[in-house]
DNA sequence: TAAGATAATGACTGACAGTCACTAAATTAG
DNA sequence: CTAATTTAGTGACTGTCAGTCATTATCTTA
């Protein structure tokens, strides 16, 4: 009696088609200027069947930001099964959020959209609860990366996981934006690369938390190595 | 003839009152949730009225935030002209910076809010223009900070002001965006004081882009002293 | 094949942004 | 002081769109 198992299928079949269509028309006029009509007749649907999937045009909308957090964390995951030492897992985590942001640049901008709190009144509050989950696995992959780092002796140990990736994330996701806002502002008219900026401030933050032994293995790497630093050093 | 003047202020008045009643209306229900009759109802004006003065209700909520801005630059010449050392008037810089967050929590939000690339195409192109004149403001002020900091020798020869600005901003602003968005979260439930987080990272890119004459004169102030390096330090 | 359950539809409603013909008030000219 | 003219303000009206729901179509089961 594989019948509600075949429905179940065809059901979430749709929910996905539908949430294709959102996305491409999200893209294209962001979630003010998309119509509930539009993405139905992306999804060659009728806007009444919309709303047997999801509750809201904003409700819809979180779902496919969700979907980018999904994403994120299969990069991420992908990135950490190359291995390395601990700060090297850290530095490419960096690297994996870096790609996202390179790759899947309008889910990065959903995103940073959605975290607005005045936005977070106008969804239901079972798909906050989702998203909410959704952002939880993430922490928690990024956070266990931490913890390796300073179980390892790495990172120094008073350390709080959670608090070093929330500085390294936060770091990089406001470079991130400003780059997204406004690269060409910045690159042509200013001078300044911002993903060279970007490198250095991970860089500075990793390094200042980063113990001697790890400071050992990655001395030639380091980044601040300032003309009159590296001379101290070296005695 | 002071009539024209007369007028010029009176209508510059009535401006001032439709911004402070707009300001009042989005902070309670958000851009989406205010409709311009609200608007004009706590203005005791017509709707009509409010589109003689501004072009849309997205250019009001624009016009609204530039507020933001003239008292956030406010703050910053107010705390700079308490003077000190160059290194101290960069930490006075980000010090005001979370004065404006704690005291302009709703500036601080709407501000944030309107920086999504998807906010730009609903306004008018002089609304856009006079909004990057008040941005440029605040961005030659915090440079110029930076500037005196790598002029007078206490940050390192090769860094660009405006790089080190942008260091130093979206690192807080990353921040204290999560700490806007989820407090209580971060604090009770995982036990991170996010504004201890943010001290931190902003000393460790600081003090990682200082030259050893700041160093000298912050020796006793600097935050990472970690339990095994300060002893080295002392050698 | 009929009855019943499930999925899909699109016409309809209410709310709201933005407009514009009109009214009110202030200014100027005679 | 009054009429003519300019300027400021109004609110009824229009088009658009989110969300609903009575109806229709399709699929399942007896």
């Amino acid at each position: 009696m594989g019948i509600q198992e075949r429905k179940e299928r065809e059901k979430e079949a749709r929910r996905e088609e539908i949430l294709d269509a959102a996305y491409k028309v999200f893209v294209a006029k962001g979630l003010a200027g998309a119509t509930v009509d539009d993405i139905a007749a992306a999804a060659e649907l009728s806007k009444g069947t919309i709303y047997l999937y999801f509750r809201s045009k904003e409700d819809l909308y979180l779902a496919v930001t969700n979907r980018g957090l999904d994403i994120m964390l299969g990069i991420f995951e992908a990135t950490a099964a190359q291995g390395g030492d601990p700060i090297r897992q850290i530095w490419n985590l960096s690297d994996a959020y870096n790609s996202f942001y390179e790759e899947h640049r309008e889910y990065f901008r959903m995103l940073a959209f959605f975290e607005n709190p005045e936005m977070h009144d106008t969804v239901s509050e079972e798909m906050l609860a989702e998203c909410q989950t959704h952002d939880a696995k993430v922490w928690g992959f990024v956070s266990g990366v931490m913890k390796n780092a300073i179980d390892a002796g790495y990172l120094h140990a008073g350390l709080n996981p959670l608090e070093v990736g929330m500085m390294l994330w936060s770091n990089s996701t406001g470079l991130l934006r400003q780059l997204d806002r406004n690269e060409e502002y910045w690159h042509a008219r200013m001078g300044i690369d911002l993903r060279k900026t970007l490198r250095m401030s991970n860089s500075f933050l990793l390094e200042a938390m980063m113990t001697d032994k790890a400071m050992q293995l990655y001395h030639d790497q380091l980044i601040h190595h300032w003309p009159t630093r590296s001379q101290e050093k070296k005695s």
